[in-house]
Formats: C-alpha cells, sequence, structure tokens
DNA sequence: GCGAGGACATACTGCCGAGTATGTTCGCCT
DNA sequence: AGGCGAACATACTCGGCAGTATGTCCTCGC
C-alpha cells in the first residue's frame, strides 16, 4: 500500500497513534457523534485500521477513559504519600492534576464524560464489568484527595471538613480546567506551570487552616 | 384518543412538559444518544407530539439550553446588584447557583453539555446563529460573577485577583455540582440549602479578603 | 352544526453509521 | 521460495433514527 511507505522499522505504537486519535475525536465531537470513519479520517485511514486494534467502538472508548485515570494515578496520586504537611501534599497533588487537564486534555474531558455513561447506560454484561473497573479506578483516585482531607484535618494543616464534599468541590474547581482551557500557540510549559500555581492559590484557599 | 382523558381545560404548558422531558432524556443519555422517539417515551407519546412543539432536535435542544441560562440568571444573577460587599453579593450568587444546580439538575447539565457543540460544532447558518446569541446569554452571565470579583478587589472585601480566572474556578467547583448531585429521597428544600451553604462556605475561602 | 385549525398519532422514506466479510500487501520464519 | 500471519484497505449488510406526509379527533368560534 500507500501508508507503509517510509515507516521505519517495527510499530509498537501504531495502536497508540489510533487511541490518541479516537480521544481527539471523541474530544471534540462526543462519544455518540464520533463515527469510526470520523477517528480513521483523522488517521488518514479507514475503519479498517480501528477495528483491527479495537473489537468496537464501546471498547475504543474504554481505552481512552483507562489511559486518561492511569495518567492521573501517575502523575497526580503518586503525591499523595510524600514529605511535609497534608496540605502540602494536596497542593502538589492538585497542581499535577491540573498541569494534565492542560496537557492530556483529549483524554481527560472524556473522563469526565464517560461517568454519565456509567450512571444512566445500558451496557452489556460485558461492558458493565469493565465500566465497574474502571470506576472503581477513578473512585480510587478520588479517594486519595479524601485521605489527604482528613489527614489534613488530623495534622492541623487544614479545615475540618467533610472530606468527601472537599474532594467533591476541589476536583469540580480542577476538572473545570480541562473544559475552558486552550493553549496559546507558542505556549511553553513553565507558563503552563505558572497557571496552575495561580489556580491552586486560588482554590486552595478555602480548605487550609 | 385516549391521552386527553381527564386533562382539564387549556394547556399553556403541554410544550413545557416536552421541554422537561427532553432536557431530562438529554441528560441521561447525551444529546445524541437521545433520540427523538426516546423523548416521546418519556412522555408516553410519539414524535407527532414533539415534532408539533418543536421544529427539530437541534431546536429542541437549544431550547432547554436557553431555558437553562434563563432559570440561571432569574436566580442567581439577580444578585449581582444587591446591598452588601460584593463578597455578600458574590455569596448570595453562588449560593443561588448552587441550588439551581440541585434542582433543576437537567437544564442545567445540558448548560455545561452545549459549550461543547459550540466550540466544535459545524452547525448550519441559521443555527450557528442561535448559537452565537446563546453563548453571549452564558458569556453574559458569566460576566456578572467577573464584575463582582473586580468589586470585590475594590471595595477590599475580595483578595484582588484575575477576574477571568476567578470566575472559571469558581464556577467549576459549583457547575460540578450538577453532575454529582443526587437528590436523597425525603429530601427537602432547607437540607438542600445547608448544603449550599457548606459549599459556598468551601469554595470562597479562597478568594476573601 | 359546521368548518377551521390546534394537537397530536400513524405510516412511511432516506440516510448514516456500526459492524463484518473478504481482499491485499508486506515482512518474517523456516 | 513459499507459506503464514500481522496490518491494514475495500465492499458490503442491516438496523436505527431524523424528518415528513398524512390521517384523526376534539374544540372553539360563528
Amino acid at each position: 500500500m500507500q501508508a507503509t511507505a517510509a515507516n521505519d522499522l517495527v510499530s509498537p505504537d501504531r495502536r497508540e497513534e489510533v487511541l490518541a486519535a479516537a480521544a481527539e475525536c471523541f474530544m471534540r465531537r462526543g462519544y455518540e457523534a464520533t463515527s469510526m470513519d470520523d477517528v480513521a479520517d483523522a488517521l488518514g485511514a479507514t475503519k479498517g485500521r480501528v477495528y483491527h486494534h479495537f473489537r468496537s467502538k464501546p471498547e475504543l472508548f474504554f481505552e481512552v477513559f483507562r489511559r486518561a485515570i492511569f495518567i492521573l494515578i501517575r502523575e497526580a496520586g503518586v503525591h499523595e504519600t510524600g514529605p511535609g504537611h497534608a496540605a502540602d501534599r494536596l497542593r502538589r497533588m492538585a497542581r499535577a492534576h491540573i498541569l494534565c487537564m492542560m496537557e492530556t486534555q483529549a483524554f481527560q474531558r472524556n473522563l469526565t464524560l464517560g461517568v454519565d455513561l456509567y450512571r444512566f447506560g445500558e451496557p452489556t454484561a460485558e461492558h458493565k464489568a469493565t465500566l465497574e473497573e474502571l470506576m472503581d479506578l477513578r473512585r480510587g483516585y478520588e479517594d486519595a484527595f479524601r485521605r489527604i482531607f482528613a489527614a489534613g484535618a488530623a495534622d492541623g494543616s487544614m479545615k475540618a471538613l467533610d472530606p468527601s464534599l472537599a474532594m467533591r468541590t476541589l476536583l469540580g474547581a480542577i476538572n473545570w480546567v480541562a473544559v475552558w482551557y486552550s493553549p496559546r500557540p507558542g505556549e511553553t510549559r513553565t507558563h503552563r506551570e505558572k497557571l496552575a500555581e495561580e489556580i491552586v492559590a486560588q482554590v486552595l484557599g478555602g480548605y487550609l487552616a
């Protein structure tokens, strides 16, 4: 064919390309509005390629979703354990979370999007199982924030608030970043970090002791 | 027929019922996934009824969207002008906004949902015009928050922050309520007000002087 | 008491999109 | 050197959904 022309060596991430394109499409048009052909077009390919790597449209979405959580856990979740008071650790978590929202926006928006699919959808038995698993992952990530709030109340670095409610208001504020943020042309990582700091400063004020 | 059996007098809000059913469906399954038959089923009727009141699916959604903003402006926006410092007025606005999220959840969730349709969709000329108008309404509502933040910096009741950024983090936190909130059985208005107060207390902390 | 129109229901059409079945090309192993 | 399987492309099927065309009932004005 024409596609594999100058393609070097093996390709362990040809699948990865499909995943990224899907995330982008799902973000732009939403899950239902995105056709498999759309994803293929975004790759300059045809459905054949997409279906070769993913069995169905739901499973493709699930993989996008899973990737989004893994990124969050790896980048932000790890800061739950670390030096300093609970407030310090929360600050690092929130900061990393916000940076994820900005730098892996396509994946992260589908994360917030997929929750509805869980709450109201009527999936098949197999899909329901994967959805449960993904929701558990998500819940696990949220629990890290709950624990931090509890720890903050304990070590005196933060106000004594309902951890679940505090988690929700905080995550609401910083998840929203993925909704309104769009990168300026020529924007640098440093600039994003500055912005993240600013957001953290505003948002955390209500929780600190 | 069978529908108009015990139906009293005139019906100025038969259309309203369709609108509410549509909001509910759009919230549950999302815009694209909702068929006109779904909306009709939710009413115990057929497409005929829906298409009698609304010309097309997009226009139906637009009306839901418009209603959502009108509610917000009427309930929360009005508190921009009022007694007290900017901080006090912001508090009342946020409180009312949160109550809207809880009590007209179906409409409000479509509000946050419709923005994507604007940013990435490819609507017809007529739809584009309506979308622009609706986005202006939304922007106008957001501007009220921007002005409050500016006023707060001026009258010393709040920190001097970037009004746009502050608006976004605040609205993120309180819009998110519509995502996670689901009413407890037997829940009363008083309980919701209590919850709203609690959220406001947490969220506003970062902005006050 | 009758014609007109509002408020739907019923019965269609046409298209679009998920999924499938079947090539086709290349690299690799033996 | 030939067969095999990965990695796609091409060409279909088939169901579902937006929109329409048409019929039906009830009510209100006259």
